[in-house]
DNA sequence: AACTATTCATAAAC
DNA sequence: TGTTTATGAATAGTT
């Protein structure tokens, strides 16, 4: 169609090829509307010339990304990089571990029971018999180490204390100062913690359960 | 083109619509291909007719994923940018879940303790001893479900046996047979299994450790 | 699906 | 690039 027919393969001259291209990208871009109008069509029309300009057509009721999500369900096969890819089994094995690990979890707090088995069950019992034993042993260290240091600082008190006492008696003997044996709140805390605070035990829950459920 | 012109408007009829598109799909196509070869150039082209019908054409020496990526690079707008940062989030939430999960987890196997305070370490402890009572309880109600079972079986098999023996006994005034008392292998299996099979304690372990790492 | 009169697209030239 | 024009291609309507 022209003033004479021509071959179809790659034109060498590349002056002569990018007039053809843009030529010929005019005409296929009008029968791209043509087609959406006429036919109530959806077209996607993506175009790079050889020197790499690009030009795209995308009929108005849509978008290209839209018609890219509706080839990826039709055609089955996932545009989406392989990075995607990673992401989405990423995030099923998540998922998976999740799973696993709530049901565990459940089962460590006491519940869906009904799923295990007796052996299963027996191993839970033991398993939790173990993990109190050391939770206790834990607890009883870190209750001594607190113990042990608030009883430091007591006799470094103390000692400060009977210092001062002297100092201010030697004052005394100078000036004569009147004394006050002001205990102190640091008395009555270190106490308070060496033996476990016993009037909040009952109020302290261990935060799990909000993990439970997704 | 054609015996007579046409309006370029969406054609009423849908025979005729469902013809021309069939019609004007190829000569798009023929025209892309053309473009591809002459010109050298890549091209993408996807088409949903108004039925839904899905056809594309895409140069040969390209892939449309390929297309949609260098699409996605020249266009600017990125257009897996909103699935893609969706997922993201999605994935960094699971990832945050799991620790949570695990280090749950951790605690109540006994691990990690160092990172809880004295009142955690409390908590925890009340809460494994709640937990191994249900967990108790539920063994033993299992426990006690299964014996009644296996006793309700025994009552039944010793009925079966006395019948047997009168039986016999009957055959035996008439014909004289010997008598054999064979207890069967289910008279042992379940006496074990009432009693907990003791011998495979403490080889049960409860399957946990291998969800402790990611 | 094939035919054909007609319109349309476009190669070459400017 | 844009315009012109001769020519081949595409296709609307018909069978």
């Amino acid at each position: 169609m022209g003033r004479g027919k021509i071959e179809i393969k790659r034109i060498e001259n590349s002056t002569n090829r990018q007039v053809t291209y843009s030529k010929r990208r005019g005409g296929i871009m009008k029968k791209a509307k043509e087609l959406t109008v006429l036919c109530d069509a959806e077209v996607s029309l993506i175009m790079f010339s050889s020197t790499g300009k690009f030009s795209e057509y995308c009929s108005p009721s849509t978008t290209t990304k839209k018609i890219f999500d509706r080839y990826q369900q039709v055609s089955g096969s996932s545009l989406w990089n392989s990075h995607y890819e990673k992401m989405q089994s990423h995030l099923n094995k998540l998922k998976e571990d999740n799973n696993s690990l709530r049901r565990a979890i459940r089962h460590r707090i006491g519940e869906d029971l009904d799923d295990l088995e007796i052996e299963e069950l027996r191993g839970l019992e033991q398993n939790l018999e173990s993990s109190i034993k050391v939770v206790r042993e834990r607890k009883y260290h870190v209750i001594n180490t607190q113990t042990e240091t608030y009883k430091k600082k007591l006799r470094n008190l103390h000692e400060a204390h009977a210092n001062l006492i002297r100092e201010l008696e030697g004052q005394a003997e100078n000036g004569g100062y009147g004394l006050v044996d002001n205990g102190g709140p640091d008395y009555e805390s270190a106490l308070v913690l060496a033996n476990g605070g016993a009037h909040r035990l009952h109020n302290t829950g261990f935060g799990i359960h909000d993990l439970r459920l997704a």
